[in-house]
RNA sequence: GGGGGAAUUCCCGAGUGGCCAAAGGGGGCAGACUGUAAAUCUGUUGUCUUCGACUUCGGUGGUUCGAAUCCACCUUCCCCCA
C-alpha cells in the first residue's frame, strides 16, 4: 500500500499528498521541530495550525525521559497530550545518539544512555523505541538508528549501517507487533527506515538497497547536515536517490536552510523538518524574501519598518524593526515568540510556493530566486 | 564641629611599586547555529596603520630607574560621633 499519491513532476522534484491517520500532508513539506512536545518559542497547537504547520516532529528520547511515554499513553497519546489533531512524526532517538555521545554507549542490544536531566541510567533498544513510539502514538514512527559523525573511518561507518539494517528488522518485528495491539493508541502509525552511511556513497546506496526491501511505508536520510559542506550533501543526496523508492516518501533529516530545501526538493526530497526556523529565530534571524535579517544589529535601532514589507505573517503586518530588536536586547519572551511566529510562516510559505512552483512548472526559477537571494549573503544561507 | 572610609577603563568591581591597557561580571558590538542537553555558544569592547607606539585608574604636584598602587594638598561622595 502506498501512502504518498504523487500528483506533479518537475525533474526530480514532485508534488504529492502524503496520508497518514490524522489527515493528508501536502508534500513537499517542512515538519518543525517540537523536541519535548513544544516548538520553543511559546508557541501551542492553535498557533501552529494559524501558521500553515502540516505535521509536527517530536522525540522518543526526550518525551520517555520526560514526562515519560506511559503517562502521555495514558493520557491519550501526544495528540491529545498536546491538543494538536494533525499527524505527528516522532524521531527515533537515534539523533540523540549523536548529539549526547558523551553521555552514551553503543551496543548490539541497543544504546546505554546517561539521562541529560539526571544522570540517571537509560537503556535504548529498536524494540524500546519502537515500543515508546507506539505509547506516543504518532502517526510516522522513525527506525532506531545511528546518526554517524563525519568524518567517521570507513570500516566504522560500514559497521554502523550493518548494525543500522540489523536494528531496522528489529523495529519493523516490533512496529508490527505493537500497531495489531487491540490497545494500541495509533494502529494507523506508519514506520519509515533510515538510511545512513556518511558520505560514502557506495554505502549509502548498498544500504539503502537493503532497507528498500523492507518495503516500509516511507524511507528518510540521515546523518546528513552535520558537518559536511553543502556539496558532498548535495552529492550523497544525488546518489542515493537513484534507489530510492520513487512511490514513497522521501525524508531528509534534519535539514534545513532554506536554501537546502529548494535545492534537495530539486533533488527528489518530499519532507524536511530542521530545528533552525526555531533556534535560529530565538537568536534574532529572520528568514525573508531579502535574505536573512538579524534583527539585534544597531542598525534596525530606529527603523520603523516592519522585518519584511512584503511578507504576510502577522508580526510583519503589526510590528516594526526597532520595536522587535528592542523585545531582544531587552529579553522580552514576546521576541522569542514573534521571530518562531515570522520563520515558521516564512518557512511554511516557502514550501507552499514551492509545491506551486512545480505544480505549474515554474520551479526552476523559484530554485534561482531563491538561491540568489540568500547567495548575497554566502553560501550557507 | 570631631573621627573614619572611598574615588579604577560605558557601568559594577578586582588590583596596593615593575609580569597592568589593567581580573571578573554587566552592558555594547559582531559572528555561529541544520532529525534541539541550545532564550545557547564564540569573538570583540582606550587610541592609532600591524610589530609596536601613545594616552588612561577624581585633580594638581612630588618620591622613584619605574606609580592605578607611596607622599602632600585639593575636589567630591559615604559612614560614625556630636
Amino acid at each position: 500500500m502506498n501512502y504518498l499519491s504523487i500528483t506533479a513532476t518537475d525533474g526530480r522534484a514532485r508534488v504529492g499528498v502524503l496520508r497518514t491517520a490524522h489527515g493528508d500532508v501536502q508534500t513537499p513539506c517542512f515538519m518543525n521541530v517540537g523536541t519535548q512536545a513544544a516548538v520553543k518559542g511559546g508557541l501551542d497547537a492553535g498557533d501552529l495550525a494559524a501558521l500553515g504547520c502540516q505535521i509536527e516532529l517530536s522525540n522518543t528520547y526526550h518525551l520517555h525521559v520526560r514526562p515519560g511515554d506511559e503517562l502521555i499513553r495514558k493520557l491519550g497519546g501526544l495528540h491529545a497530550f498536546m491538543s494538536w489533531n494533525r499527524p505527528i512524526l516522532t524521531d527515533s532517538g537515534g539523533f540523540q545518539i549523536f548529539s549526547l555521545a558523551g553521555l552514551r554507549k553503543i551496543t548490539e542490544e541497543g544504546v546505554a544512555f546517561r539521562s541529560h536531566v539526571d544522570g540517571r541510567h537509560i537503556f535504548m533498544s529498536p524494540e524500546d523505541s519502537v515500543r515508546i513510539q507506539a505509547n506516543l502514538g504518532s502517526d510516522i514512527a522513525m527506525a532506531f538508528d545511528e546518526c554517524i559523525e563525519i568524518p567517521s573511518p570507513r570500516e566504522y561507518i560500514e559497521a554502523s549501517c550493518e548494525r543500522t539494517l540489523r536494528w531496522l528488522t528489529r523495529c519493523r518485528d516490533e512496529w508490527v507487533r505493537q500497531i495489531a495491539s487491540p490497545t494500541a493508541i495509533n494502529r494507523g502509525q506508519l514506520l519509515f527506515g533510515i538510511n545512513q552511511g556518511a558520505t560514502e556513497h557506495d554505502i549509502r546506496i548498498r544500504h539503502m538497497k537493503q532497507i528498500a526491501e523492507l518495503d516500509l511505508a516511507g524511507y528518510a536520510i540521515g546523518g546528513l547536515a552535520v558537518g559536511e559542506s553543502h556539496g558532498e550533501m548535495y552529492d550523497t543526496i544525488e546518489a542515493v536517490e537513484t534507489v530510492m523508492p520513487q512511490d514513497k516518501p522521501r525524508y531528509l533529516m534534519g535539514v534545513g536552510t532554506p536554501v537546502n530545501l529548494v535545492e534537495c526538493v530539486a533533488r527528489g526530497i518530499d519532507m524536511f523538518d530542521c530545528v533552525m526556523p526555531a533556534r535560529n529565530g530565538r537568536h534574532g534571524h529572520f528568514f525573508t524574501d531579502n535574505g536573512v535579517v538579524n534583527i539585534n544589529n544597531a542598525k534596525f535601532s530606529d527603523d520603523s519598518e516592519p522585518i519584511d514589507a512584503h511578507c504576510g505573517c502577522p508580526v510583519c503586518s503589526t510590528h516594526s524593526r526597532a520595536y522587535i530588536r528592542h523585545l531582544f536586547k531587552a529579553g522580552e519572551m514576546l521576541a522569542l515568540r514573534l521571530a518562531v511566529t515570522h520563520n515558521l510562516w516564512y518557512y511554511n510559505n516557502l514550501m507552499a510556493r514551492i509545491r506551486t512552483a512545480i505544480t505549474d512548472g515554474t520551479f526552476s526559477a523559484l530554485r534561482r530566486e531563491i538561491l540568489a537571494v540568500y547567495a548575497k549573503q554566502g553560501e550557507s544561507r
